[in-house]
DNA sequence: AATTATGTTGCGGT
DNA sequence: AACCGCAACATAAT
């Protein structure tokens, strides 16, 4: 379900809740979604919270951490009893029901808070790692979209060779980490580019335009604290994000393109779901 | 009631 | 290498 600014929105707000904690055990109610051993982890005290691509990296001051992808489905929800969250805001009435028939893994803290990881479709997982393994995971991803390393001129780089289309390379995270399938549909209406133009026909002028759009959609999600419909994903405390408002295309086939009117079209990119505006993007 | 869709990625085969 | 189809799994919507 989450894209990077889902998974960064997700992130930063654990650094706040979780930063300092001492970890009292961890409960493996799904054995597929935890890898390592979860023993290893009782009484460490957590650094921070970080993120790299999709995935979030629980830090210690140890030489070990747990990396957590959340894949399609997985959330990441932190309750309290105690505090009052969120800068004085209450939990969401659900999170003080938690666990869920859903929940897969859950964290104790040591001062009675608690860190669930629900995930419907159980294609998440957390894994227990040593700096050197994270960084493993790390080196699957191209660079972050959101980063320096994601220039145009290595953008540029990776494309001669593709001749699927541009939507199916953008969402390569190989190429370039953190766009999903939400962030490139929007990315290309704002480029004014059709996602279902082979890669290898744009002009080096047409990826240029595109280029600074992958990073705007991606901060201004980030912004808006990701983007949730039907519930799904949430931020640690169970808020939705607002970046849905300013949806110009996805999931709005059959409606009327916001710019001219147009009836917004989908059709089917390397097996996902891709929406444009048959008139403003060429 | 069966088929199809879903915000992600990895695999095996061509 | 790049690409394609399908796989992991659970649920809601047609």
């Amino acid at each position: 379900m989450p894209e990077l600014p889902e998974v960064e929105t997700v992130a930063r707000r654990l650094s706040t809740v979780l930063s300092g904690k001492v970890i009292q055990g961890v409960s493996v109610l799904r054995e597929k979604s935890f890898q390592g051993d979860p023993s290893r982890l009782t009484g460490l005290t957590i650094k921070s919270v970080s993120r790299r691509a999709k995935i979030i990296s629980i830090n210690f001051h140890e030489d070990i951490k747990i990396i957590v992808h959340l894949k399609m489905t997985g959330q990441l929800i932190y309750f309290s009893k105690k505090e009052k969250i969120g800068g004085g805001h209450p939990s969401q009435d659900w999170v003080s029901k938690l666990p869920s028939s859903h929940t897969r893994i859950v964290m104790d803290l040591s001062d009675g808070a608690k860190l669930f990881f629900n995930d419907m479709r159980v294609f998440g997982w957390w894994k227990v790692v040593s700096g050197e393994g994270a960084e493993l995971e790390f080196q699957k991803y191209g660079p972050d979209v959101n980063t320096d390393a994601f220039s145009l001129e290595y953008f540029l780089s990776k494309l001669p060779n593709r001749r699927v289309s541009i939507k199916q390379v953008v969402m390569d995270n190989k190429v370039v980490a953190g766009i999903g399938n939400i962030y490139a549909s929007e990315a290309l209406f704002l480029a004014k580019i059709d996602p279902t133009r082979a890669t290898n026909s744009l002009s080096k002028k047409e990826v240029t335009r595109l280029f600074p759009f992958l990073k705007k959609v991606i901060e201004d999600g980030i912004n808006a604290g990701g983007t949730t419909f039907d519930g799904k994903y949430v931020d640690v405390f169970g808020f939705a994000g607002s970046y849905q408002n300013q949806l110009k295309v996805y999931g709005q086939d059959g409606e009327n393109c916001k710019i001219c009117k147009s009836i917004i079209e989908k059709v089917k990119l390397g097996g996902r779901g891709s929406y444009f505006c048959p008139s403003c993007q060429k």
